[in-house]
DNA sequence: GTCTCTGGCGCAAGCCAAAT
DNA sequence: ATTTGGCTTGCGCCAGAGAC
């Protein structure tokens, strides 16, 4: 709000420099007025631009794009623009964990909800707290520096961090690694080194605990709210009427070739045939991918019965569960791995030219077929079960 | 106005089953 | 035996109601 009043605001550098920045005439009435302010100020050089920590999205950083979202008391943050209109920090230090992370990246990530459209980082970026932890851990981290003290942490300040970092994890992974935990844990106690605690080699292993369990708390919320493709590994939408509904649909063991699980409660033959034919449709629609993910779901205790009691072959089984066939959106099915487009298309090609092989002769064996196998099977390992179907057929077609 | 009680809610951590 | 992930538990905060 624009006004004639004075005002005092916060305004971010980088991590390590923060200033306050006092206005006596208000806060200026434009843009181009506010940043000359902030540039004469804080001494800064070159071109720059703005954002503000907006209240309406839990003081989320959000473009300045007019004086008039301005208070008293707001924190802004600096932008720097180099000269080929990217932009990176060369202020001050150029590893600053916000700076390499453009606004519209923070926009798309953060209106994608369910699912994470971004790589994991080399470098983890630790994200902006709310005011007040910010406060403390300026604070902290400058007290640290004189005397190595560590910050006491309070519930309040403990609850804000780890809220705001499984926020920032989950734009990528949904079940982040042992290993991404760790890098998180130790970006954490790089930037705000009074986080550190005692007792670990690098004082960072409750952090790391705690992101665990904070980001299985996370997921159960975000399941509450109808995340759709965490409702997927729960157990209860498996069989929801069942307390422990994962008895019911046992998941196979690794190599479980002939794995078959029972039939879920509440579900019978008849049901699941209906839902198998409606799929034969399913699968001829364009973005149809949820409802086949979902039908290939419920009825996977039937497919397998078919695929190890009937013993179907290959063609028979393609013409009765054609979704099995379509690596992309079975993929996707079974994984909440995001895939990386060049590794779905390599696995394309050679699911393509071996059920080409098959097709053209059956029974053939040879080293490159044995060998693109032992990729499938060791994505099947890794990734998936269901995916293992493929491998077992394919391995019973080639002998 | 303020103090106390109470119920609801959110949270971190504990517990347990399943997978490896 | 260890790890993982979902579900449960118990603690603490907060708002609202009621007594003084």
């Amino acid at each position: 709000m624009a006004g004639k009043r004075p005002a005092k605001l916060r305004v971010i550098l980088n991590s390590d420099d923060t200033r306050k920045l006092i206005l006596p005439d208000g806060i200026p009435e434009t843009i181009e007025q506010m940043l000359n302010e902030v540039r004469k100020v804080c001494e800064l050089n070159g071109n720059f631009r703005m954002q503000y920590q907006d209240r309406d999205f839990g003081d989320a950083l959000v473009n300045l794009t007019s004086t008039a979202e301005l208070e008293d008391l707001t924190t802004v943050k600096v932008i720097p623009i180099t000269d080929d209109c990217s932009e990176g920090f060369n202020i001050t230090a150029s590893n600053e964990s916000m700076s390499t992370q453009s606004d519209d990246t923070e926009l798309l990530s953060s209106s994608s909800s369910t699912t994470q459209t971004q790589l994991w980082p080399t470098v983890f970026e630790i994200p902006t707290f709310s005011f007040e932890t910010e406060l403390q851990l300026e604070t902290g981290n400058a007290v640290h520096r004189s005397n190595m003290e560590r910050l006491s942490i309070s519930f309040k300040l403990k609850s804000d961090i780890l809220e705001k970092v499984a926020e920032e994890m989950f734009k990528y992974k949904a079940y982040p690694t042992d290993a991404d935990f760790s890098d998180v844990a130790e970006a954490l106690i790089k930037k705000h080194p009074c986080l550190s605690e005692t007792g670990s080699y690098n004082g960072c292993y409750g952090w790391k605990q705690r992101l665990k369990t904070k980001m299985g708390n996370y997921r159960t919320q975000l399941k509450g709210i109808g995340c759709s493709e965490l409702l997927v590994n729960s157990f209860k939408s498996k069989a929801p009427a069942d307390a422990m509904p994962a008895k019911n649909v046992k998941k196979p063991k690794r190599v479980e070739a002939n794995h078959i699980p029972d039939i879920p409660t509440g579900e019978t033959s008849d049901k699941l045939e209906i839902e198998r034919l409606s799929l034969l449709s399913e699968v001829k629609k364009r973005n149809n991918r949820t409802v086949i993910k979902s039908k290939m779901d419920k009825t996977f205790s039937v497919r397998r019965q078919e695929i190890v009691g009937k013993e179907l072959g290959v063609e028979e089984l393609r013409e009765r569960w054609p979704a099995l066939f379509s690596i992309n959106a079975e993929f996707t099915r079974i994984t909440t791995v995001p895939l990386q487009p060049r590794f779905l298309a390599s696995l394309d090609k050679h699911y393509g030219r071996l059920m080409e092989i098959i097709k053209k002769k059956g029974g053939v064996t040879g080293e490159k077929t044995r060998n693109i196998l032992e990729v499938l099977d060791h994505v099947c390992t890794c990734f998936a079960y269901d995916f293992g179907v493929r491998v077992y057929l394919l391995t019973d077609a080639l002998r």
